[in-house]
DNA sequence: CGCCAAACGGACCGATCGGTCACCTTAGGT
DNA sequence: ACCTAAGGTGACCGATCGGTCCGTTTGGCG
């Protein structure tokens, strides 16, 4: 039972601020994940912190918009796929497009790996994910191009998976995934082999030297 | 430059108190990551949270003291193996030995999965661990059972993605990762291609109810 | 036993956070 | 131009955290 303010506001200064904030969220959430302060979204956006929660009605309101945005998008996505004429090529356009959301945004990252994080409409909307993306997989299936008993579920699973496989190159080697993404779809085919689309990395890249516990 | 406290004391009940703390530590951040509370951590060890900061200068340190531990043992296992007789097998065996430490550790998930929790000790640890993997890897491609471009890094990195993509399963199904280790094996490996060992999850778990932003 | 350095413990400090509220500004209809 | 309700704002609150400090306890040696 999630308190949720108002859809839109009227009047014409309130769709600005409204806007301003869920852009300014959006990146600071993406960039820094759901530990960035209401005060510094504020901040961002160029608004007091009472704004913030004239608009959302709390700092998790806030951060739900935001991801049900992203999770409808990728759903959208993941139905126009269902049109098209390769259905081993939709379902892998599928994972690449699932996988961009989770190396942008450290927030869904997060949001998507810690159930507590979530309210109820987002696990709505990740399970109407998962039916997307059965649908998808199940027509991969049909055709032979994925084993048999590999299922939509496993599919959404492995886009987070991708994601922290390549995360620690990512500052290095921001396109690393796409050949973990590679290397999954090919456990997930039947018998495609073909060599990875990207090359190995040198080493593990040595992140900043900070090591601090507290954000 | 980390600061850290004298390894062992040489008074009876500081001996005493320092292994409750690392077994509360270790048991604590395993369970709930590393934002559970120096004073929680204290008071499931039984003693004081001053006597906390004696024994480690700061909750940085003392996350990182059990980090190197479990670092140590995957990497003396990784070591032990090197000896096995079947390097496919053996490689196969250390990649699940790593995942089910991510799996049993939260916050070494955590920890490993961003930089700016590690201490300098951690990061070095990370690379000798990856410096046995690429051991373990060269040895199985030199069989011929891995793909020719996988290196050892790829194999640290995947363990993450492994435990990721099984981590919503994990309360419903315990053992849901030798799935997806399978899978990502499969993927590593030329053209061993066999079903997978553990069936596939019917539904995502609907986790608790409560949309906590805070810790 | 008696002593004292080492260890213990918890009140305390400063910083930070999410969220509230009472006061002020302004959009926009008349 | 004016009025009013909706919107904006930042000081403020209570909670929590990592870390400090000093009065108290205790292990262990002579």
């Amino acid at each position: 039972m999630s308190r949720t303010t108002p859809a839109v506001p009227s009047r014409s200064d309130a769709v600005r601020n409204r806007r301003l904030l869920l852009d300014a969220a959006a990146r600071t959430f993406a960039e820094r994940g759901v530990e960035v302060s209401i005060g510094e979204i504020a901040q961002c956006a160029g608004v007091g912190k009472g704004t913030v929660f004239r608009h959302f009605s709390s700092k998790a309101d806030l951060l739900a918009a935001i991801m049900l945005g992203m999770l409808d998008e990728l759903e959208s996505a993941g139905t126009a796929l269902l049109e098209a004429g390769d259905p081993a090529l939709a379902l892998r356009d599928f994972m690449a497009a699932g996988v961009e959301i989770f190396v942008r945004d450290r927030a869904f990252c997060e949001v998507v790996g810690r159930p507590s994080l979530q309210s109820e409409q987002v696990r709505e909307a990740i399970h109407r994910l998962r039916d997307v993306a059965e649908e998808l997989t199940a027509r991969a299936r049909r055709q032979g191009a994925v084993r048999p008993d590999v299922t939509g579920t496993d599919v959404v699973l492995l886009l987070s998976g991708i994601q922290h496989t390549a995360a620690p190159l990512l500052v290095t080697e921001p396109e690393a995934w796409r050949r973990y993404l590679e290397l999954a779809f090919d456990g997930i085919t039947a018998d495609t082999r073909r060599s990875l689309p990207y090359p190995p990395p040198r080493r593990l890249p040595l992140a900043s030297p900070d090591a601090q516990v507290d954000g």
